[in-house]
DNA sequence: CTGAAAGCGCTTACAG
DNA sequence: CTGAAAGCGCTTACAG
């Protein structure tokens, strides 16, 4: 058998089963019950085994009017939190016959300009992820108004009837719980930028139920960085009223506060309690294993792709939380408030 | 000016102009010499301003038999280390013009199989990134002689003829003259699978140099994971011939070998000097500040996508190594030999 | 049960 | 300098 170097195409199969091209379509992707003698229907099927056909993705895009293909929008290609939400994405794109299209919606720059071009007035996706929100960004209207399905993924666009978001203020509300359990009072909460609404309700459910057992935890924001987390981690250690506990909103920031607490001489966790926000496996090996709150973020990932494909389908556009609980990981950076 | 549901297509744009489509298409995407009357340009550039058309990538796919679309493959999602690729080779391909689609190749299933013929034979991409090469995986000779440009990245396919690396061998190189330079003797690896023939690259460097010296380095390979740093590293430290310097092969296992070292009481670097492949922004922040060797990721990334879209305008496709060399970024984690 | 035709939105020889 | 036609590889009413 020689290498082929042209794929087959409809006609090869057809000449080869010795019927027409468009009955070898009806069988190809006929439900099982078009109306196709049976032999025929085995004559074609053997001579597409044998070619190896497989129907031209763009060609059948073009007459159909569908790609097969999502976008994904995200923020950064660096922050590792991502991966999950990403693989969740892809495992059940994938899954449903889709495709990814990855666009980088950098902060500074007009990328999202230049996505929704480049995706959708081009035609290339039947649908977008859209995973760098940042509130107040008016480009993101134009999406949420534009011809193509689009979702909001984790960092919701409120107002947009189109996000899917997991139980944020439950983590901060478990975050609360877990550290006022420990009989600590004077807590603070390293939180991300403002403008990302996931991290607002983060902290929105920390600060609530914080207050509601009477205390009036300190809110830091900084950028999700590992230097964001020094920063904000020594201006809290610095203040007037230290915590002695603290609550940090992403991993990369808790490899900062650990770094800013070392500087000054605090030990964690006896003088002062870490828990950091997303769990991830290095959690386990740094010399404070860290207690933290583990998201379903693979499921945000699944979730966010069944949802948008319902869009697809011409269902209207719905917001949905995914309806696992965050989960308390105790390892051994909490402790008793000191006394 | 009513919210436009449907895209403009080129024929909107021909009536609008009032000439034919065939016009229309010259001037859109003609070189600045085709023979048009100034006037009509003008009226037909307008036009499409005004409609805010864009050629639709899959009609024009299509017929061009070419999809702007390049594939990539890669190993995981998770490792974290990928995303400078990934970044590199995005945005390279964003700029030329591409988009990148994702597929993983996971290295239990038959991914790859699957990835070809999705991405491959239904003729989505015009080439394929391929960052998941393992040694002995014969589907790979599959894609090397596929009908599809392809091109190894980071991860070679040796004999291929169509890998684009970085300077592995010297990485290794650098990490012996360093280590020995400090006075060790007593040298090892904590390596990689043996199947991936960037690790390979890195040992036999590595073990050349030290083996030039008069040391003979333990070699102990494991998976790059913190799971696994952290298991060689104790097959390490219990050896008879425990080592006073090892070279780890990458950041998550030089996390678990840390962990290691501090449940074994072995201090870094006072009893063991720890040096890692791969920099990343959390070795600064960790309780010993990690030395390690920076490597050209983001280079690695535009490169690949370079070489590929030479292959893709119908060069031969050729081996290239990033010229840009490894860096030692000095930090606190080695130190002289113990004596 | 199967074939012939039209058309998805483009591009590009070929006329004029 | 511009138009009319053919065709990329499919799918789907419409005939027969």
């Amino acid at each position: 058998m020689t290498e082929r170097v042209r794929p087959a195409r409809l006609d090869d199969v057809a000449r080869a089963a010795g019927v027409h091209v468009s009955t070898v379509s009806r069988v190809i992707n006929g439900s099982a019950d078009v109306a196709v003698r049976p032999e025929t229907k085995q004559r074609i099927l053997a001579a597409a085994r044998d070619l190896q056909y497989r129907p031209n993705a763009i060609a059948r895009g073009l007459r159909l009017a569908t790609t097969g293909t999502l976008g994904l929008l995200v923020p950064s290609l660096r922050n590792p939190v991502n991966s999950p939400i990403v693989r969740g994405a892809f495992d059940r794109a994938w899954e449903r016959n889709f495709v990814l299209v990855l666009a980088e919606d950098a902060e500074e720059s007009e990328a999202a300009e230049d996505a929704y071009e480049r995706l959708v007035e081009e035609g290339r996706i039947d649908g977008l992820l859209i995973q760098s929100a940042r509130l107040g960004n008016p480009n993101l209207d134009r999406f949420a108004r534009g011809p193509v399905p689009c979702v909001f993924m984790d960092r919701a666009h409120p107002g947009s009837g189109r996000n899917v978001t997991m139980r944020d203020q439950d983590a901060g509300r478990i975050a609360a719980d877990h550290l006022l359990g420990l009989g600590h009072r004077a807590l603070a909460h390293l939180s991300g930028p403002d403008e990302l609404d996931t991290v607002a309700r983060r902290r929105d459910g920390f600060v609530e139920r914080s207050r509601g057992e009477g205390c009036d935890p300190l809110v830091v924001p900084a950028p999700l960085s590992e230097r964001g987390g020094f920063a904000g981690m020594r201006t809290l250690l610095q203040s007037d009223a230290a915590p002695t506990a603290v609550f940090v909103a992403n991993i990369n920031q808790t490899l900062g506060a650990l770094a800013a607490a070392r500087e000054a001489g605090v030990h964690v966790p006896e003088h002062v309690s870490l828990l950091s926000h997303d769990d991830d496996p290095l959690c386990e090996y740094l010399e404070t294993p860290l207690t933290a709150i583990r998201m379903p973020l693979h499921e945000l990932g699944t979730t966010a792709v069944d949802v948008l494909l319902e869009q697809v389908e011409g269902s209207p556009p719905r917001d949905v939380e995914v309806p696992i609980a965050p989960e308390l990981v105790l390892r051994r950076s909490t402790a008793p408030a000191p006394r």
